[in-house]
DNA sequence: ATTTATATGATTGACTCCAATCATATAAAT
DNA sequence: ATTTATATGATTGGAGTCAATCATATAAAT
């Protein structure tokens, strides 16, 4: 029997609640909790996959809710392994007590990661990127604060001039960043407030620190952020030879390469 | 043929991984991915799942990388019915073009569920919770803005001094607070970090608006947040009579019931 | 009031998934 | 080198799921 439109509509909305709530329902669950036969609660879940709300499983379906941070997540994949390496580069660099500052960029991800198994405590460390953020909250003896600002869910990160004023209510003992692309002349980067961001970062840090991996040695980017003498450390895969092939020479102190 | 210990576990992490990138993932689909025999790649999943790491699911798997907000989420299941209603009465008193605080309460929230479905656009949205601000981020006509400051997973809430900082960052028109219990005298709620913050944004706003549902009548709370006189407007599904009988009396135009 | 459109539940045959079982290859232990 | 333990893939019967189709009841349109 045919049924009127508005109650089509508020239980698919409770269907999309239920599935944010559970993660996953079976059929037969999404069925008895609201008392529809299979058929009616198929054409709901297809209803809702249509309009992207949720993802169909065999047997079942799964709530989109929490699929934020997709094409960071993809990002994350690429050159993995290198980052890798970097990250527990830098971790040496990290000193017990320290206000660490982590820049929104894949590869600095890759520094919560490994931070969150182990490494110095007691930390304090600010972000602007969210998925840092709760890679590294509840873990024992890291403080976690977030930068302020408008949040871009795509990158999942904070940005704006909101941020940039944010970014100075804490002075930083070391930053780590990430760059898009490197030359002879320095770093660069893709989004200009997010370069803004973090030459504002650079301006209260005792320490700047830069991860980048090889791939980023023939990439070019189209906003300027620092140059070599701005900065205290390069952390990379890429050795000291190819680097100064591309004319990059820096003081060994200031070159650390795994 | 059986293979080494370290194998398995290399690929079981792998697994992992692939199921925190792609939230579910079917059974075949792993098998591919894996270059795995159907038989292997269920005893894989079954041995996450004994280790929490995942859920398995019929046809497949879903990642638990993302259940993060358990435990506010099961406060958002409380008096559901009630907060659903109170967020569309709520919804009512937004204009467009408003610069909205929202705060970091389970009431609140189905505020910004029922704005993510529809509601007046544009709208500047400001809120220290993380859920509140993925459910409204990437939606059209929003722009989401979150306070910086010490991010504590538990209540998903950004909180602290430097919290405070940044709330005076906006000048807000409007905004919905949330309160753990109401008498005579007024509003409470059970931490001093979070009245602290929510004091601070009551003091920059046009407009302050309280989501109270009739649980929290006869609830206790610790910390005393504000007094009737300070508030524009009380959203409740508690009838004026019953707000009497506990001592509570408001002119018609603050008191808007549902 | 009559017609049209559609939301629902039931049915069905094809398809997919699952747990259990077995044979086998190879790592680990002796 | 031999034995033991186990990780793997193949098979199979049973159970579950799906898309398509149909009859029906009722909302919406006329």
């Amino acid at each position: 029997m045919k049924v009127a439109y508005e109650v089509v509509k508020a239980r698919r909305d409770q269907l999309a609640q239920l599935l944010a709530e559970h993660q996953y329902l079976p059929l037969a669950e999404v069925c008895t909790r609201l008392g529809i036969s299979e058929a009616t609660a198929r054409r709901d879940l297809t209803a809702l996959e249509r309009d992207h709300a949720i993802t169909r499983t065999y047997g079942g379906a799964v709530g989109d809710y929490n699929r934020r941070f997709d094409s960071f997540r993809e990002r994350l994949a690429q050159s993995a392994d290198a980052k890798r390496r970097i990250a527990h580069a830098a971790l040496e660099l990290i000193k017990p007590r320290t206000v660490l500052y982590l820049d929104g960029g894949t590869t600095v991800h890759a520094v919560a990661d490994a931070l969150a198994i182990g490494g110095p405590r007691p930390l304090t460390v600010v972000t602007n990127n969210l998925m840092v953020a709760e890679r590294l909250s509840d873990v024992d003896g890291i403080e976690l604060n977030v930068l302020g600002g408008q949040y871009l869910r795509r990158q999942a990160v904070i940005l704006g001039p909101k941020a940039q004023t944010s970014a100075k209510l804490w002075r930083y003992d070391l930053a780590l960043f990430g760059a898009e692309a490197i030359s002879a002349r320095g770093l660069w980067n893709t989004q200009a407030d997010v370069v803004a961001v973090e030459r504002t970062v650079a301006k209260s840090t005792k320490s700047t620190v830069f991860l980048v991996d090889a791939s980023k040695l023939g990439a070019s980017a189209p906003v300027f952020l620092l140059p070599w003498t701005d900065i205290d450390k390069l952390v990379t895969d890429a050795s000291a030879d190819v680097l100064a092939h591309a004319g990059i020479v820096l003081p060994n102190r200031s070159l650390v390469t795994c």
